[in-house]
DNA sequence: TAGATTGTTAATCGATTAACAATC
DNA sequence: TAGATTGTTAATCGATTAACAATC
């Protein structure tokens, strides 16, 4: 399998796309299917398609495609879905509670074993089958557990604080929904970053400005 | 102004970066700053800077830089964030509730004025100081209200069978949260996907094969 | 074998960076 | 005027697409 290390932001971003598919078609029956296929009902060229996939390894067969079943399980592989990061959840409040039910973490490669918030009305109440703990029990929970990950779905200034601490505790990978700008403070974390709003405000330009037609 | 239509998708996906930026400089009391200065700030080139803003006008002086309140203006006029997009969500559950409350619509450049769902546990409840409807009212509701914009917070099938009908009404344009791939079945649609999966599976691949180091 | 489709190299295209003249 | 920093053109770099030989 050719070197990791150097593959490009843009396929790796892709990679989830695919995998979400061929994990679409599988459950539909499909057990076979071409680059030229995929790249038609996915909006790529088929190029790109076996580019992509070939900065990884050869996993189609010449003058048949790709075993759909066979390539699902070679991106889980790729994107390493099997670890289950241990990973700790910062506020419990509306957007927290929906990131912390609605995403299934040990599909993604993840494992949630611990919910934290500061307001005494969130903490004690249930969360994705966990109790929300008080942010101060946030340290001796991170000795005794030992989580890899930590998700932010609270303001910028708490996570502008907590990182320091969190930092501080060895902890280097972040999914990261606030407006606070992690990876430029922290140049040796994983950041990855969800900015709802910026999205928002993308699409409100989109709409503004719409592609000129011929 | 240059023509707006060609700009490109890097350049625009950047211009909320540079705002939430520029805001909370502004709100530190910084008046004035230099491409160079934000470029160190961003993680960016001050090439790069000059170059986006450039694709829509000169705000900067020569030998002086950016007027840190005006170029907020000039990026809030840019991304239109004051037409106030009437929008409806639909989807009541953890994920709808948190972006029909957690966002600033207003701020962004919408207008939150419908919310729906199908299940009876949650028609009549309030969110985001509106009460949820049920879908079925939808068809009325939009001849009288006219939305623009609808946000998808509901799983895959249920937001195909509704793209349908808000297609029908003349809806053209979408936030989906939801795994239905909207932009392939309907070209014309202005479609701004959140794959909140997908992100947190790039961050799985990127703690497993972290940068090499020198 | 003939047909199909991959894996991979080469060509193109677009985005980023560098350089510098214009000018505040 | 001298110094600073923009706006903009030109050079570079990287990503996407095209082409085709390898091979199932």
């Amino acid at each position: 399998m050719p070197r990791r290390g150097n593959v490009s932001m843009s396929v790796i971003r892709r990679l989830p796309r695919y995998y979400r598919f061929l994990n679409h078609l599988k459950d539909k029956g499909v057990t076979r299917i071409s680059s030229t296929e995929l790249s038609v009902k996915l909006g790529l060229t088929a190029s790109q398609i076996r580019q992509d996939l070939n900065c990884f390894g050869g996993f189609g067969q010449q003058g048949y495609g790709y075993i759909v079943s066979q390539l699902c399980d070679e991106i889980a592989n790729i994107l390493s879905l099997s670890n289950g990061y241990r990973t700790i959840l910062f506020g419990a409040g509306n957007l927290g509670r929906a990131i912390g039910t609605h995403m299934s973490f040990r599909q993604e490669g993840f494992q949630l074993i611990g919910v934290f918030d500061n307001s005494p009305s969130r903490v004690g109440k249930e969360l994705a089958n966990l109790i929300v703990r008080d942010v101060s029990e946030m340290e001796e929970f991170c000795r005794k557990e030992k989580p890899v990950v930590a998700v932010f779905c609270l303001p910028r200034e708490a996570a502008a604080e907590l990182t320091e601490k969190l930092y501080g505790m060895g902890i280097r990978n972040f999914w990261n929904f606030s407006h606070f700008d992690l990876a430029m403070e922290y140049p040796d974390a994983i950041v990855e970053n969800v900015h709802l709003s910026d999205s928002l405000m993308t699409l409100c330009y989109r709409i503004s400005n719409p592609p000129v037609e011929k």
